[in-house]
DNA sequence: TAATTATATGCGCTTATAAGCATATAATAA
DNA sequence: TTATTATATGCTTATAAGCGCATATAATTA
């Protein structure tokens, strides 16, 4: 039951519903988040690992950066149905929307990347 | 947005889980949600209201009571989404279904009831 | 090795949530 | 009218949530 109350739990904060929103798109690692939402870091990983913790999201660390992705296959019934309701409640809705346009211009900073491009 | 979040936010509490569980049953008044889940009058009646301000329920007055049902008609799409992954998360839970036992022995006490059985 | 970078986390603060007690409200019964 | 009953609500306290700041951790580069 507590396992339960902790994934409606993990939904019910309006930047973990834009956060889950951005990852129907595309797996993200933490600063493509902080971008997309333009949020703190802090803030970005934190709720993260929030829906990381309820089981919504899987983790792949590459190099430096962490990549979460939703766990399609990985996830219990409820837990895609809370999905399903997640991104029925942000369809049409402004902020979601902006969030996937700037998440188009996110860069993945760091090594390796944006130094060649000069 | 506000509205979507107070949605997830419903549910994400063990008590009000537990009582859109015993709707599912069947309407039932604040005393008879006391009954089912044990639990005092002010926390029922408190949840109930929760449940029904973020648009799960519909309130029906009949005389002294206040009967409360699952507005599945007038409930927008996403929350009856929301609906259904409650119930898939409670399906096999014990303690959801021994209040569905015990709402079966709950009574709507008051006048006019109960009464009349000596 | 040291410097840099992305991410995670301990601490503290602020705000929000849950629920009990007492009481208010509204409907019914006497 | 007064008494009784079911439900709602103001007040209070206790607990939890969210997040910023600073720092820790771990991988990479020089």
């Amino acid at each position: 039951m507590r396992d339960k109350v902790k994934a409606f739990k993990a939904l019910s904060d309006e930047t973990r519903l834009r956060i889950l929103n951005v990852l129907t798109v595309r797996e993200c690692c933490v600063c493509e988040v902080m971008q997309a939402l333009d949020i703190s870091q802090t803030r970005a990983s934190r709720n993260l690992a929030a829906l990381y913790d309820a089981g919504f999201l899987k983790l792949r660390k590459d190099g430096l950066w962490s990549l979460y992705s939703i766990d399609r296959e990985g996830m219990p019934d409820y837990l895609t149905e809370l999905v399903q309701a997640a991104d029925k409640a942000l369809e049409q809705n402004e902020v979601a929307r902006l969030d996937c346009e700037r998440l188009k211009r996110a860069e993945r900073i760091g090594p390796g990347y944006a130094k060649e491009t000069t």
